[in-house]
DNA sequence: TGCTGGCACTCCTGGAGACAGAGTGCCAGT
DNA sequence: ACTGGCACTCTGTCTCCAGGAGTGCCAGCA
């Protein structure tokens, strides 16, 4: 029992159709908006099949249909056209994205560019720590037990931390690790470090070895294990765009899904393949935004991805468009890095 | 005509009901609930009066009475009792804000206690760095014409920007600056250095004094100028609670006023006096906000005013409770911040 | 003068019933 | 295999009708 080729395009009228009005949709208003060829009584037996199928259903019997989950998922896998972006979209990129002069200033522009664009929920992840190179290190003594670390690292993101020293150091012990450190690390990309400071302390004159140890170690904890991924978040009110039509009910849950940081990283932190990722409804492994869909997808300086972007809103929404912008940005925001 | 205590207390009486049943209370309920020691028509009659002069009103014929946003204040200037604090709520406040390792843990963490002990919107002001004062500079070249200022502030707030130099200068003129510029800014107040950094190029040799000078001005530009005020959001979720029955149908407007943070910072932002401030309803100069109130105060090492914070939610809400906690936060912040 | 009980009035709320509209499922016909 | 027709079902809306809550006013009482 496969789906022919009309029951498909009746699917994939039936997702524009109720994307657009958002109201179920009947085989006659379909057969008016599209030319199908085919009588309303025709396309109810192929939306009985189509039911019958899993992709779309009725709110209530004798209501028009509405698109599952599933019924969103053929349609994004195998019924979309791409949808080319409108010259205007990408003006607006290119102005938007210009100019700026900052790491912050680039998330920030991107994330409200995106959230503007698609009239959804934006995310942007700050390039991740563990997938960047250091540039440099600073460590500045603020007091004899205490350093505050600065790493300057090749995508252009800046981390400070505050470092407390388990024993006094001198300024001329930390100056000598900034010096070594920097000769050993520059370059090298974060989650190589490890054993390259462990050499450093070898390289020490053996008097003061336990010193730098003890500072290396504190160091090297700080950089790796304290590496916090950072995101900005934009758009939250388009989420009552459509009134509470969408999000069953109340947006409470997805309001507060959103304060997480960590569930955002894992909505848009999965950087395998440049691909688009669409996750669809109940394809979400986070309860609270079973009713949301998310398109994301990775971005960096060339072929290397080094964050995740994406937008996040209702099931029903406009896939084609979306994946296209979220796609064109990701690609904006890859080559304005490599600019840098 | 002025208000006789016992209409003062069916006022309070009103408040308090409404604020906690969220629906307009009756004369009859009220006598029932408060020992007001007269029968509902008297109260009827105070009512009538409460209402004459605009602190509370009907929301139709035959309905019980609302506090306007006149009754608020009222009830905010002269008939709220102080609410201490429970021990439970000081002892979550203590166990959240120990253990903050960085400022922006300290702020992260202020921002959510905030937001969860109010159950409403919070927001915590970054200390301004016109109210800092430099503790160190640190300028890391990462090529001829462009380098990395990172700038540490007594308060602990880190700035780093990305310096556009007009013309090359080595690493020799950069450490020269640097370290010209750590003797005589060191301790100075933000607000303070543009003289400064100006004497600094006179001490300089008249040979390297054109280089100095490009340099001095560009730093300056870089750290007054772009100075910007940083804050941070938590708990919109429970701008839902209750429901859509508080901002008058939908919550959209406020929402995208929360994305703005010029908005947010005049929210917060008024630094003035130590003292608490409350913004009722229309008070509120943003006309997103007219039907929310904002409880705001400042906090700061000591005495001293650093930045402010304070939570956003319905004009219904619980002033006595919400401003016993801002302050009772703000002082701890403020605590620990001192001890830094 | 100020408080109280009583009473008529207004208005919201919720449920019941009626009706139009939209959409379907099925069946017989081409 | 498609189409037109028809009966059926369900929603949404409207109206109507009580029930309830609350008020304003008035006359009586301390």
């Amino acid at each position: 029992m496969s789906l022919d080729d009309r029951k498909l395009e009746v699917l994939r009228a039936i997702v524009e159709d109720y994307v657009e009005t958002q109201e179920p949709v009947g085989s006659k208003s379909l057969v008016e908006r599209h030319q199908l060829g085919v009588s309303p009584a025709t396309v109810r037996n192929d939306m009985a099949v189509l039911e019958e199928e899993g992709y779309i259903r009725q709110p209530h019997t004798s209501a028009g249909r509405v698109p599952t989950d599933a019924g969103y998922r053929l349609f994004v896998d195998r019924l979309s056209r791409v949808k080319p972006l409108s010259p205007a979209e990408r003006r607006a990129i290119e102005r938007f994205l210009i100019g700026a002069v900052d790491l912050d200033d680039v998330v920030h522009r991107t994330v409200r560019l995106l959230a503007q664009l698609t009239r959804q929920v934006a995310v942007v992840q700050y390039p991740s720590l563990a997938r960047s190179s250091v540039r440099h290190l600073e460590l500045v003594p603020i007091s004899t037990t205490r350093i505050m670390l600065v790493m300057i690292a090749d995508t252009g993101r800046v981390e400070q931390r505050l470092v407390e020293l388990p024993a006094p150091a001198t300024p001329d012990d930390v100056m000598e690790l900034r010096r070594k450190a920097n000769e050993k690390l520059a370059g090298q990309r974060l989650s190589d470090t490890p054993p390259l400071v462990a050499s450093l302390v070898d390289e020490c004159a053996p008097d003061r070895r336990g010193t730098m140890a003890c500072l290396a170690s504190v160091l090297l904890e700080t950089l790796v294990e304290r590496s916090e991924e950072r995101l900005m978040l934009a758009g939250t009110a388009n989420l009552t765009r459509g009134g509470v039509l969408d999000f069953q009910g109340t947006l409470r849950p997805v309001l507060e899904a959103l304060e997480e940081e960590v569930i955002l990283l894992k909505l848009i932190g999965d950087l395998e393949p440049s691909k688009t990722r669409v996750r669809i409804g109940d394809e979400n492994e986070i309860d609270n935004l079973r009713s949301t869909s998310v398109v994301s997808t990775g971005y960096g300086p060339g072929a290397t991805i080094v964050g995740g972007l994406g937008v996040l809103g209702p099931t029903r929404m406009d896939y084609p468009g979306t994946i296209a912008t979220v796609r064109a940005v990701a690609r904006y925001v890859g080559d304005l890095l490599a600019q840098n």
